[in-house]
DNA sequence: ACATCCTGGATATTAATCATCCAGGTTACG
DNA sequence: CGTAACCTGGATGATTAATATCCAGGATGT
């Protein structure tokens, strides 16, 4: 799975302690956890395609969340980083070599059918958790966090 | 997810239906489904490593099934050949750049925590399938299948 | 005007996957 | 015996995806 998808929940989560005032830059965002500017804004353009973040263009500019964190689920970041792709991907090498059935189409490959209950099943758990809900335990495993963030983005 | 996972299923479920009477070579198996002889062969052992398959070395030698298909979930295959590692690899960045706590030891961090919990439902509907579970579906789907494969197979 | 900053495409770099090859050991068969 | 078939494991190369940077263009505050 790709790296974004870590950089995307924690930048979200940051967005969310900063507080809706301003928009916070990418360089910015990059900075508190020393990751690569460049690459970090590539994912949050992502999300801005995806509507969970919204950005403003210009000077004074940057990103902010689009909506409340209770109205983004973890699927939704997930999908607008890796795509709507899922893990396991079916070549259909039942119709190759002499094993094919010449012809009509066939039915859904039972292998892919199997491996796609698992997908749904990850996805409804994805779904199922907003990221209000993971920031709650978040501030309940480390109340002191939120504050430490707030000042970091705070001065200059 | 590698690609090595579906060929892996597909020949599991081709050897139950040649039946137990000899070993088949992973020349054979792949010449099925036109895969890379050589590769495929690279799957099958880490199948037997995992005590899926179990192989028989020297002339007239080949793979053959472990254990029956009810005692082989889809869950043993997929690790056997994508390893232990979960999808989402938490890098701890958390702990880089201004934003770290600096000493003691921090609780688990939220996201992977989060991330975790839709990893665990997807093993948890791969550990519910069995491989005869897809077998009885396939068969059904496709009525006709398991002769084709043993006629094939069965000839020189 | 000028500096800042997002946008999107092009491009380079690095790692993972896909695939082949070979030497070594084992077994059937003549 | 000895030879051909076949698995084993490591080394190696080719291909593709992930990671990362750069730049021209447009927008915005000062």
């Amino acid at each position: 799975m790709n790296e974004g998808v870590e950089w995307a929940l924690h930048s979200c989560l940051n967005l969310a302690w900063i507080g809706e005032e301003r928009a916070v830059t990418a360089a910015r965002l990059a900075g508190y956890h020393e990751l690569p500017p460049a690459y970090l804004n590539k994912q949050l353009q992502s999300l801005v395609r995806a509507g969970i973040l919204s950005s403003v263009p210009g000077c004074q500019g940057g990103f902010r969340l689009a909506r409340s964190l209770d109205r983004i689920t973890l699927m939704d970041v997930v999908t607008a980083i890796e795509g709507p792709d899922e893990a396991f991907r079916c070549t259909e090498i039942r119709g190759q070599g002499p094993g094919a059935t010449t012809g009509r189409p066939t039915a859904e490959c039972a292998i892919a059918d199997a491996m796609g209950r698992a997908d749904l099943a990850w996805r409804r758990e994805l779904a199922a958790q907003t990221l209000a809900d993971v920031r709650a335990r978040a501030e309940r495993q480390a109340p002191g966090a939120p504050d430490r963030i707030r000042r970091w983005f705070a001065d200059l």
